[in-house]
DNA sequence: ATAGGGTTAG
């Protein structure tokens, strides 16, 4: 490895710095693929591009071009490797470095060196950084200031103290210590790599200090767990726009209550201060509160950029109270609308978060739509839009998009397997979803856990197969948990078995959680087969607990505002109106031959009363306000707390057809699109 | 140019 001969290069540089050399450029053995003679700079304008083997295959073109008109063009072609910034690419653009003489020097070289310098300290490839400086220096390619911070931030982020080390003594002995950038990056690498004692002796000496250099050594001492000395510094800091640090470690320390005060005190907030405590909201479920500082963004500036839009994101997820968790349609096109509009920078994470979202919120389409402008994809991508394929109840799509990821080269990870094996289980694709489960481990080397076992369990559940399904609990190698159980029993609930119901039931140690709704499911399926003494034990279980049913409960927007309605609901201002579609759908269902199923009221009372109350669950409420209160061809989007029933499934799927609108029911763990008089889950749920 | 804020699971 040449990194030992560092130091020496560096205590003695080579004379003369750059040279003019008109000579045929040695392109060491590498040939170009093609005999395009287009200019480089075509390429470079082009920009943009498909995936990364496509920029590839346009720098081989480029290299094609240096052949033909000599060493100058030599800086293009890596200048496009570094800007295209994968490993491969800036391999390549090492060869060609490496294959340079001394004498092919031209003007430029050292901004060349620098790029490449700096797309390997992006990259995160600290060794390549280091090869190509002690490469510039054999060639007597003298560095710059520019030169040393992006050096040594590629030898912080790989922790390579020995070598980061040499170059703070090449520094030194090349005279620029002094600069205001590479004293910053020092400080910031001894915090990181070597020690806090160094870092502060650094800041000490520094004649002028900027907020870069404060930053750096209170999120030092954050991070090295120095609190006091940190906070001490807030109080010498010659001003207050660099809170943004503090903030952050209190909050990361639990100190809420002194973040916040600290965020209110702070009359200059900048972009990062509102994105550190913004962030720090979403991490505490405060999906209110963050929305509520993006307002204030709005308001008042900065303008978000994207980690902004990406806690934006995940509080839209977050707001529970409404939307029960999945996120909220109207405020994901806002985030969209808003990011295009204002021209926000969109990378792979922001647009992987983007393909959740949509995927989470209803609108597939528009999942797919951006996951297939992406241009580069990693695992995190590919599991987004599969699980939004799984949600959709899409599970072929799924399975096509999982072939496509493998001949891509993109490994499958846990997650994918999830929401594989869901698609596979809302689709009724059984002997799929029982491969895949078996390759999981055999080919993937990945070992399942208890949600992969609790697929597996939904998945033959559903497809009716319960002994199959006990037996595979049976000889699960983990305890399985309540959410197994659960999922037995609604299984048994949709394919009426009330043995292995109450066989489930009695294995689950504890009818505790409320959250799973375990005791309501047992109750409903003694209830729907008429077995009231059962049920009546089941809920005094119940109330001698203190557990409550969870009410059904569905929301629908119109023009921005969310409406709630609970099952049997008559609170909403406009119920008279409500009340009245409600009939008139009813008059056009029963026309249409459709008959309320009753069994699917769990109470004990006489036909005349079920029917009443099943005509006011909560997803008919939501569904017959929308249908009054918003367009003709408007979809309705109803998202629902509980698992909808059948007679709504039915209901949806007629008013769809009657009413000529798109209907889709967001359930507790799946969409339902009605179009026409057919729903996207092909009745299988 | 250097630092600080960031996605993901039934």
């Amino acid at each position: 490895m040449a990194l030992s001969s560092l130091a020496t290069l560096c205590s003695s540089p080579p004379v003369s710095a750059v040279r003019d050399s008109p000579a045929v450029s040695n392109l060491n053995g590498l040939s170009p693929v093609a005999d395009d003679a287009a200019a480089p700079s075509a390429f470079l304008r082009s920009g943009g591009g498909g995936g990364g083997g496509g920029d590839l295959k346009e720098i081989k073109q480029l290299h094609c071009c240096v052949a033909k008109k000599g060493p100058t063009h030599n800086n293009e072609l890596i200048a496009k490797c570094a800007e295209v910034g994968t490993p491969e690419s800036l391999d390549y653009a090492l060869k060609v470095f490496e294959g340079w003489k001394e004498d092919e020097c031209v003007a430029g070289s050292l901004f060349v060196c620098n790029s490449l310098i700096r797309a390997c300290s992006f990259a995160g490839l600290g060794e390549r950084a280091i090869l190509v400086f002690v490469r510039m220096l054999e060639m007597g390619v003298m560095p710059d200031k520019y030169t040393f911070p992006f050096l040594l931030s590629a030898c912080t982020k790989v922790s390579w103290f020995r070598e980061g080390v040499q170059v703070h003594g090449a520094i030194v002995k090349m005279g620029f210590a002094g600069d205001m950038f590479v004293a910053n990056t020092l400080i910031h690498f001894h915090f990181e790599c070597g020690d806090v004692v160094d870092g502060r002796r650094l800041f000490d000496k520094m004649p002028e200090r900027n907020v870069v250099s404060w930053t750096s050594l209170i999120c030092g001492y954050s991070r090295r767990d120095c609190p006091k000395e940190a906070v001490s510094l807030f109080f010498d800091m010659p001003n207050g726009h660099m809170v943004s640090a503090l903030v952050d470690m209190y909050m990361k320390c639990g100190a809420f209550v002194t973040a916040k005060r600290i965020f209110d005190c702070c009359v200059e907030r900048n972009l990062v201060l509102y994105n550190t405590i913004m962030s720090h909201y979403v991490k505490r479920g405060m999906a209110r509160e963050a929305l509520a500082v993006l307002d204030e963004m709005l308001e008042q500036g900065p303008q978000p950029d994207r980690v902004t839009m990406l806690s934006a994101i995940s509080a839209s997820a977050a707001l529970n109270e409404l939307f029960f968790g999945k996120a909220c349609h109207g405020l994901a096109k806002w985030i969209y609308h808003y990011t295009e509009e204002n021209a926000i920078e969109r990378d792979m994470l922001l647009d992987t978060a983007f393909v959740d979202m949509f995927g989470r919120c209803g609108d597939p389409k528009m999942a797919v739509q951006i996951f297939e402008k992406m241009e580069k994809r990693d695992v995190s991508s590919w599991t987004a839009i599969i699980c939004a394929m799984a949600t959709e109840g899409n599970g072929k799509q799924a399975l096509e998009l999982f072939k496509e990821m493998l001949t891509q080269g993109v490994e499958p990870d846990d997650v994918t397997f999830v929401g594989l094996l869901t698609a596979c289980s809302h689709s009724g694709l059984v002997e799929q979803g029982r491969r895949l489960f078996q390759s999981m481990e055999e080919v993937y080397g990945i070992s399942p856990k208890v949600v992969h076992y609790g697929c597996v369990v939904d998945l033959l559940g559903r497809a009716g197969l319960l002994e199959e399904a006990l037996d595979f609990i049976k000889s699960m190698p983990i305890e399985p948990n309540d959410i197994i159980w659960g999922s037995l029993l609604s299984s048994c609930r949709t394919h009426k078995n009330v043995e292995i119901a109450a066989y489930a039931a009695n294995r689950i140690p504890e009818l505790t959680s409320d959250r799973t709704g375990i005791p309501v499911v047992l109750s409903n399926i003694y209830a729907s087969e008429g077995k009231w003494s059962e049920v009546a034990k089941v809920r005094l279980k119940m109330k001698e607990r203190g557990m409550h049913k969870v009410p059904g409960s569905s929301s629908t927007e119109v023009n921005g505002v969310v409406h709630q309605f609970s099952s049997g609901d008559e609170s909403h201002p406009e119920m008279s109106r409500i009340a009245l579609m409600l009939d008139e759908i009813n008059c056009k269902l029963r026309d249409a031959g459709h008959v309320p199923d009753l069994r699917n009221v769990l109470l004990d009372v006489d036909d005349h009363e079920k029917k009443f109350l099943l005509s006011r669950h909560s997803e008919k409420l939501a569904i017959a306000y929308t249908l009054i209160s918003t367009g003709q061809k408007m979809p309705v989007r109803v998202v629902k707390n509980l698992r909808t029933c059948s007679d709504c499934h039915t209901y949806a799927k007629l008013v769809s057809k009657v009413y000529d609108r798109e209907i889709s029911i967001r359930d507790n763990n799946r969409f339902h699109f009605f179009k026409e008089g057919f729903c996207s889950c092909g009745d299988f749920w």
